[in-house]
DNA sequence: GGTTAACGTGTAAGCGCTTACACTTTCCGG
DNA sequence: CCGGAAAGTGTAAGCGCTTACACGTTAACC
């Protein structure tokens, strides 16, 4: 006879040695079974999990960790987020997690500078399987001591030839905004720049290819950062400083590729204030395509940030089996998506976004 | 005598006895070093400390939980996100943090469905120290599920008696809403409603007390939820079909409280179909302040999410510390933030519909 | 000078799990 | 009918760390 449903059938912390008791068997077969080791018999096989159902056992992931040497942690080190981009890359992430057996940590940074901090927390040994990297620049210190860690690392919009990434082809992205302009016949094209990074770089000589492709000079005074202190650039502020000095320059710009749309949208109010209309009088194409461009009907390059992060995930475990494959970098392709903020409103989409695979 | 620094000088894995025996101590020395202990000489202390520094000793964590029988890790579940809110509160969350020794798991799903997996893997036995639950209705099943775990648990913007939580004043924000809409001389006020979900319930609760404290009637059929199959009915088109079937009614709302901005976007663009002119023909009002709100004007009342996150973590903090201490509820007041479209239109949009109106 | 008390350190027993190895049975083929 | 392989299980040694307990040493007190 069994006692009255007493709490403690759902005790504490039922064990493998619990288990292995009432099921009369030792622990090393118990964790064979859980283990889906092929020498088990059945009938122990079904004894052992009919105990561990009753007792609701729960393996002890430290525990597991700790004996198999590795754990089914990944973790993501993300510095100062666009917030749109962010979100989505991350239910890329989950998705695709969620078949595995790996469990997300998350580290945020509010500043680019405080990702060292993060970085340190997510190299914790004995932490994580490995760690995603993202739109940061993969600076000499960072690669040393990611080294160090002997983890699995993959780069999430950002690069750096000896590590797995997948990101965005940001030149291309330059030169498409760029080359839309000049169809349209515009000649006097500016750009709103973020004060650094890699990614506005690679924006920006996009643009001046698509404009001496076009036979048009490049000039530097139609290229403006807002000034902005001790930040990434990529604020609206900057944006509308940027443009506000854009629009100082004679003859004036009639049209803006910005390096992303919270900068695009600064621009935008710069604009509305000078009294100036869109698209008519200066056409604006940001990147990013974040939630509001679409509400405000700004012209923009969408990066396709699900795919990227189950993209991100799926070269994790790729590395995982196969640590010495060679490195792969995957670079997408951004689409144009315009709006009303450039040009004729009616043209259709030009490029869908294909991904270009590579190795090194 | 020592051998001559070897590679190994950051191997794989440096434990405590590689240091102990660098250090010629023993590995409780070394543990009580890193611990802590007051019982260490200052020699020892400093001998065993510039061992580790030099071989570039990190604890290994998975080994820390199990001995220490805790972890250093705390995981938030969160359903089907509206973008905005959550990163704002995971910021809040990740600030909190960061100052403590805790580490974030993130399980996000993308449909509340899923939700329940994702708590799983949440819960997992020696995963996390703690659980936050987010935005999802506190079910028995739940309740009884995160109740065996034994570990603290903290609901953010959802609410369950027996767990500490913060949250919004829903209802007050109902009312507020409302009650503007009443001081603006408005009498056919309107709600777009999302189709389940206690907040929403509370939120349709306020309007009505504002109606009735104003000697109206509640209309029924004023009160309108999109069709939305398998869906919380927080979406744009959920409330694009809403407001559609308001606009039907004689005679015409002039006034909408929408359960949320996504909604509420919704509906403006069924109202502008309609030809109608914000506030002037019908004003309106929604719930969360996402970003996308401020850029088209969208009155609404703002959470503040950042506090939210950090004081979920506080309360997290202090459970842990005080397991028996009385229950904790934080209920924030939201704030009405007035735009473009409610009343007299007070601020003027930052851009305002580029995409319809040609530029303004 | 002897007794205590603090101090500093080491020994060893776990934490809950995995897994190599050894052992006992059972089942073959020859 | 026997030898050996295969099957099923148990024993025990870790994984890297914490910590109770025990054992000197030294300092402090009467």
């Amino acid at each position: 006879m069994h006692f009255p449903t007493r709490p403690c059938c759902i005790p504490l912390g039922v064990t493998i040695y619990d288990i292995a008791e009432r099921a009369e068997v030792s622990i090393a077969t118990v964790s064979r079974v859980f283990n889906d080791h092929p020498r088990v018999s059945d009938t122990t096989r079904a004894r052992v999990i009919a105990v561990a159902e009753e007792l609701g056992y729960q393996p002890h992931v430290s525990a597991q960790s700790l004996a198999r040497r590795k754990t089914h942690l990944i973790s993501a080190v993300i510095p100062v987020m666009t917030n749109y981009f962010f979100v989505e890359v991350l239910r890329g992430l989950q998705d695709r997690l969620a078949e595995s057996e790996y469990d997300l940590l998350v580290y945020t940074s509010n500043a680019l500078e405080d990702v060292d901090t993060q970085l340190e927390r997510a190299l914790q040994r004995g932490r994580a399987a490995g760690v995603l990297l993202f739109s940061m620049p993969i600076t000499e210190a960072r690669v040393r001591r990611v080294e160090r860690s002997r983890l699995p690392i993959v780069l999430v919009d950002c690069f750096h030839p000896e590590f797995d990434s997948v990101s965005v082809n940001n030149e291309m992205g330059g030169y498409l905004a760029t080359r839309h302009f000049i169809d349209q016949e515009r000649r006097r094209i500016g750009m709103v720049m973020a004060s650094g990074g890699e990614p506005a770089l690679e924006r920006r000589r996009g643009y001046e290819r698509a404009l001496r492709e076009a036979g048009l000079s490049v000039n530097e005074s139609l290229i403006k950062a807002g000034i902005e202190i001790e930040e990434h650039g990529y604020t609206e502020q900057a944006g509308y400083d940027a443009m506000h000095s854009l629009l100082q320059h004679r003859p004036q710009p009639n049209a803006v590729f910005a390096t992303s749309d919270v900068q695009a949208l600064g621009a935008m109010r710069a604009i509305k204030e000078a009294g100036l209309k869109m698209p008519d009088d200066v056409a604006v194409i940001g990147f990013d395509d974040i939630v509001v461009s679409k509400y405000v009907g700004l012209s923009t390059l969408r990066q396709p940030m699900r795919e990227m992060g189950e993209l991100a995930v799926e070269k994790f475990l790729n590395r995982l089996q196969h640590p010495d494959h060679p490195v792969s970098h995957t670079v997408f392709s951004p689409q144009l998506v315009l709006r009303a903020t450039s040009g004729p409103a009616h043209t259709p989409p030009v490029i869908s976004g294909v991904a270009e695979e590579g190795s090194a």
